[in-house]
RNA sequence: GCCGAGGUGGCCCAACUGGCAGAGGCGGUGCCCUUAAAAGGCAUGCAGGUGUGGGUUCGAAUCCCACCCUCGGCACCA
């Protein structure tokens, strides 16, 4: 980088006149002309040569990426703490000699452009720019150093041309396909969810309560990489929180499926269980309500019709609160016991789980034992319970039981298997069960696959025609992208792409040339934008090629990724299941997307979430257009560690913004200093500081590398003290001079304006981002002495001074001659404990 | 209900593999500067033993057990 001149025309007009004011730290004169600068040299681009082309070690290439914003309108306070916790860590890898990949873009299609359009009659693009354009300015106001080359819109049909390759790569794959199944419909948004997309019932966006409805929508089928996703997690380095989020929601379950014949013969039904151990216990036999051996064997029923129409009424809160059963006409036979037992259909069986059928075992299953209370049915008792140690326990009594038993246990009235431990029984039986020919092991998840079409119109069209002959054809690549019309009326009811006069039907089957053939209406999820662009940022302007395959394997996983743990399961899961499914496509060598995963807390206002409506909210441009970029920076880093919330009602700009005023005052009393020759710091203090600098450096090196740039910046405050101290008599000097260029550089990364300024107002060469990272004399912070606590009985009675390293026999004979430890030593010593240059401590009997 | 994180001075927040509890900040108080206020400067721990009860240990904020509270996440998945 050439040699920088002073940010501002600041040094060329400091006033000589001893007698005038001192010039005052002022970010909001110094911030804005560096900002502007390094947008318009493209200060942290890098080589584009370097990005498209896999890395060489020798360049110590590091991924680093942050989420990219949803541009829904300018940057919130949550931004603005996750760019800063991702700039600082950036700025410290590019001081410590990495070549740092660091891009930008925006999540730039989805609803809320589309809710603007329709209520305030706004172009759904330009209102998306609109508000990328204030955010962008934003995040160059804040200094954040994200590579201005690469940025990406998902919304540019230059990015969405591949996020349509994308789709037809995974449905050539066989990975995405149509089907018909019970979805869920936000009746608020108008477009069915994934279930990712559904928290407690509700729409994750609308809040509304969504409704089950059977329809034929596109599905990715991420449940074929089920068992990968679990097992990847292992090898991976994020949070167990979001791990953990992720096991449960994949939801893996070892089982058998057993078959049940009808009683009457007619049919055979498969269940699903995980508990085949306790199938002496199945008294009843529960069908989901859609189940088709009951549909086709109540066709006709009206009785059954208005149970079904119940049902689906039902949302899943009322499900919850009561189990709504049908009794139906015929029963199951239980293979194990001959037994002919009652069959229902009821709505705590779910069809799209297992086989949507199970043995009830009211004993053993808490949900079945509800059930069975509800409708008087016999709860068997099969297991009889022991305790840790095997000893049997009192056998269970149904009448007198308030709930299920799920705990350890021998089976009873369970013929051959009595007497066994469950686990073994369970063992046994499924292995009985294949021997038989009455069903197989099996093993179940709770994931289903991602539904990904959407019946809305600011996302990239479906790139599929509908043939009457030909059925589902792929559009041709080189038609892709299949461009969005930019004349959609958002005034309609339901999906305006639908909905357009002549779009869907402007196109000619590819295959047989069939002019009845229509565009696929939908268009794809924004998961399914964000799933991918980590991939395109080496070469987003790229025509030929999604993204070079050779760079990738180099750049590849994203060393560092940081984002909000909102998106445990969902982003951070399809991103997983797309790498995946693209490397077994040979287009990516890695098995995952992010190596390493850093959910930064919330921003929280007294212990609430802030919001306009709570009249509670704090937006970054009152900060930075008060402070300046560089204090709000500090003050976010300094509140907390990362991961940690940050409530701002506790945390102090101005606190910070003192100590910014303290270095930037204290520099300039050194430049002047310099500039007159004035007095040095006597030898003493000189060397006091210069240990104070070695220890900073140390202290502060060890906490960026950990990412605890809270104690990092309380150790830099430390150290601006020591300066303090150092020149309270005005003198100054070059360990005066070393120590602040040591400050600077080490505060470079959290305040990069105030650092960069003062840098070249000392008259330093370059860049104070590209110097690298300081080096502590460590033999500085070497001790002849050290101070040794005494300790008797583990209470502290003195303190003495030792030469370091002295051997306990040395520590002992001192202690002993100190009279405020010998005091305390009149009983039998009968032991001493010495941990070298640290402590001393006598046990002291009687 | 299950899983996870966490309870340390008035407040936020530190304390490496157990080893002097307090780094750093906020707030408070006093003084200086000022016509005054704000801003700034200087000074000062202001008093508490780490949520509760046990245990291990020479020694526990740190490890173990039980419990209480707070905050997140997941909850009919057979």
């Amino acid at each position: 980088m050439s040699n920088v001149p002073a940010a501002t025309d600041g040094a060329a007009t400091a006033p000589a006149d001893p007698a005038a004011e001192p010039e005052r730290y002022d970010p909001l004169a110094i911030e804005p002309p560096i900002a502007e600068r390094w947008a318009r040299e493209r200060t942290y681009s890098l080589p584009e040569e370097l990005r498209r082309n896999a890395p060489a070690e020798a360049d110590a290439p590091y991924y680093a990426l942050t989420m990219f914003p949803y541009p829904s309108g300018d940057l919130h306070m949550g931004h603005a703490e996750i760019f800063t916790i991702h700039d600082a860590l950036v700025r410290h890898l590019r001081m410590t000699g990495h070549r740092v990949l660091n891009p930008i873009g925006w999540d730039a299609f989805g609803l809320p452009a589309e809710n603007a359009a329709r209520n305030r009659g706004a172009d759904p693009k330009a209102w998306t720019y609109a508000n990328i354009e204030e955010q962008r300015s934003t995040i160059q106001r804040l200094g954040y150093s994200f590579d201005w080359d690469t940025v990406l819109y998902t919304c540019d049909p230059a990015y969405y041309a591949w996020t349509q390759w994308l789709f037809l790569e995974l449905f050539g794959a066989g990975l995405a396909y149509r089907r018909e199944a019970l979805v869920n419909w936000d009746p608020v948004d108008q477009t069915v969810l994934a279930n990712e997309q559904v928290v407690d019932g509700r729409g994750e966006r609308s809040g509304a309560i969504v409704e089950r409805v059977p329809r034929t929508q596109w599905f990715f089928r991420i449940t074929d990489y089920a068992d990968e996703l679990l097992d990847g997690l292992d090898a991976i380095d994020w949070p167990d929180r979001v791990k953990n989020a992720q096991r449960a929601w994949i939801g893996r379950s070892e089982g058998a499926e057993i078959t049940f014949p009808t009683a009457d013969g007619q049919d055979e039904v498969l269940v699903y269980t995980t508990r085949p151990d306790t199938i002496f216990g199945a008294t009843y036999f529960v069908f989901a309500p859609e189940h088709p051996i009951v549909t086709r064997r109540m066709a006709g029923d009206a009785d059954y019709d208005a149970f079904l129409a119940e049902v689906s009424r039902r949302s899943d809160v009322e499900r919850q609160a009561g189990k709504t059963g049908y009794r139906l006409p015929f029963e199951v036979t239980n293979p194990f016991t001959g037994e002919d037992i009652p069959a229902f259909a009821a709505d705590y069986v779910l069809m799209e789980y297992g086989t949507g059928a199970i043995m009830a075992v009211p004993i053993a299953d808490q949900r079945d034992f509800d059930f069975a209370r509800q409708h008087d049915l016999e709860i068997r008792p099969i297991i009889r319970p022991t305790a840790e140690d095997g000893q049997l326990l009192d056998e269970l009594d149904p009448a007198t039981m308030t709930e299920a038993y799920l705990g350890d246990g021998v089976m009873v009235n369970s013929g051959d298997y009595d007497g066994l431990a469950w686990p073994e029984a369970k063992a046994r039986i499924i292995a009985d069960v294949e021997t038989k020919g009455w069903g197989t092991a099996k093993v179940n998840y709770r994931l289903r696959d991602w539904l990904v079409s959407r019946q809305r119109s600011w996302g990239p069209p479906i790139p599929i025609i509908h043939c009457a002959s030909c059925g589902e054809v792929p559009v041709p690549l080189e038609d892709l992208p299949v461009e969005l019309p930019d004349d959609l009326d958002f005034q309609v009811q339901g999906s305006p792409l639908d909905q357009h006069p002549t779009w869907k039907y402007d196109v000619a089957c590819p295959s047989c040339g069939d002019e009845d053939a229509t565009r696929d209406v939908d268009t794809l999820d924004t998961f399914v934008d964000s799933s991918w662009y980590f991939l395109r940022f080496l070469s987003p302007t790229d025509t030929e090629q999604a993204w070079p395959v050779e760079a990738a394997g180099g750049w590849l996983p994203v060393e560092q990724y940081t984002g909000g743990v909102e998106h445990a399961v969902l982003h951070l899961l399809y991103s997983r299941f797309v790498v995946k499914a693209m490397r077994d496509r040979g287009h990516v060598a890695a098995d995952e997307p992010f190596q390493a995963l850093l959910n930064q807390g919330q921003v929280i206002m007294d212990g609430a979430s802030m919001s306009k409506s709570k009249g509670n909210l704090v937006v970054p441009g009152e900060v930075y257009e008060t402070y300046g970029a560089d204090a709000l920076r500090a003050t976010m880093l300094f509140a907390s560690a990362p991961e940690d919330d940050i409530d701002w009602a506790d945390v102090s700009p101005t606190g910070i913004h003192k100590w910014l005023s303290r270095i930037w005052r204290l520099t300039l009393e050194q430049i002047a200093r310099e500039t007159d020759g004035g007095p040095a710091i006597d030898a003493d203090a000189a060397a006091t500081l210069d240990r104070a600098v070695a220890g900073a450096i140390v202290g502060a090196s060890e906490d960026y590398e950990a990412r605890k740039y809270n104690t990092a910046i309380a150790k830099l405050m430390t150290l601006t003290n020591a300066v303090l101290d150092a020149t309270r008599q005005g003198q100054g000097g070059p360990s005066v001079r070393s120590a602040l260029d040591h400050l600077l550089t080490l505060l470079a990364p959290v305040a990069p304006f105030l650092t960069e300024e003062l840098w070249s107002r000392l008259g330093n060469e370059g860049s104070v981002h590209d110097q690298p990272w300081p080096q502590a004399d460590t033999a500085l912070l070497v001790d002849d002495e050290v101070e040794l606590i005494v300790q008797v009985n583990g209470k502290l009675r003195g303190r003495i001074t030792v030469s370091a390293g002295a051997d306990q026999a040395a520590a002992e004979a001192a202690a002993r001659a100190d009279d405020a430890v010998a005091r305390h030593l009149d009983g039998d010593v009968v032991k001493v404990v010495h941990v070298p240059d640290k402590l001393l401590n006598f046990v002291v009997k009687g």
